[in-house]
DNA sequence: CATAGCTCCTGACCGC
DNA sequence: TGCGGTCAGGAGCTAT
């Protein structure tokens, strides 16, 4: 589900909720990707800081001494997978029962955030610090934030110099920038005018100064609109995003391109569906 | 090192 | 209504 705008909008959505809270109790449902790493009551009595991200993945640091404030901050590295969603409940009351799908629930003084993912695909791994094992492990090949201003037509040009593989499939792999999931890396191809095909060594530099504009337009188009909502997703308000109507090719195969009318084609790059124009994008 | 393929898990949907 | 096959927003791991 998650790509980077609905990570960032599900952060943006609950943050300032929660920040300075003291967690009450954690509870588990049933194992996600990876355990958590800690018993759940070590939790408890804890301080919740300033929630980050990462690319995909959600920091929430955790002080135990109340006026510390000395060395790197614990915390919680959480990840929505494919399915995940994070809620909010704010104040304290008797909040519905955690269903089948609900596999992580922390009650803090603020509210309950609570983790709900089908799929299982996500996770919450306590870390002695982000540059600590094992966030710093999981984080570690993280390509450039999108919207870091050394992410640029340059920076891409360089980062795929010594890559062969399709340029979709690189931008998936988040290894030179983070956040364009399936969804996002069509739309930014598609805006940019390059074929999902294209290996990246094959990119002209100003090509490549057009796919960074692109990519960083089409997120930040979709963080707007809240993200978006394909079947479920919703931030921890339970909104839905907007962004989905505004797709330009992803899931319209066999639809006319709304700027050139050819038909839109849908391929399969590493197990994954691509949709692109062929009339629009070129190699 | 770069790349390709597999894998985790559940639910929705489609054709028969 | 049931059954089997396919597909789904991610990304770490392993083998080559």
């Amino acid at each position: 589900m998650p790509e980077l705008p609905e990570v960032e909008v599900t952060r943006r959505s609950f943050a300032s909720h929660i920040e300075g809270a003291v967690v009450l109790e954690v509870r588990l449902g049933k194992p996600l990707r990876w355990p958590l790493g800690i018993e759940p009551a070590q939790l408890a009595g804890q301080r919740v800081g300033a929630v980050s991200r990462r690319g995909k993945y959600l920091w929430l640091p955790l002080e135990s001494a109340p006026a510390a404030g000395a060395g790197p901050a614990a915390g919680l590295l959480m990840h929505l997978g494919m399915s995940g969603s994070l809620a909010f409940m704010p104040g304290q009351g008797a909040w519905p029962d955690a269903g089948t799908h609900d596999h992580f629930d922390m009650h803090t003084s603020a509210g309950l955030l609570r983790l709900t993912d089908p799929r299982r695909f996500g996770a919450v791994v306590w870390s002695s610090g982000l540059d600590q094992l094992p966030a710093a492990k999981l984080l570690a090949s993280l390509g450039v934030e999108p919207f870091d201003p050394r992410f640029d037509g340059s920076w891409l040009h360089a980062a795929f110099q010594r890559r062969r593989v399709a340029v979709k499939l690189a931008l998936l792999a988040g290894d030179v920038v983070v956040g364009a999931g399936n969804i996002y890396a069509s739309e930014a191809l598609f805006m940019a005018g390059i074929d999902p095909r294209t290996r990246c060594d094959r990119l002209s530099r100003p090509r490549c100064e057009r796919l960074a504009s692109a990519v960083r337009v089409v997120l930040a188009r979709a963080l707007e609109l809240g993200g978006s909502t394909l079947r479920d997703f919703r931030d921890a308000h339970g909104m839905a995003g907007a962004f989905q109507s505004q797709a330009a090719v992803y899931d319209r195969e066999g639809a006319s391109c709304q700027r050139c009318g050819a038909t839109i084609r849908r391929i399969v790059q590493g197990q994954r569906s691509t949709y692109f124009c062929p009339g629009c994008q070129r190699r």
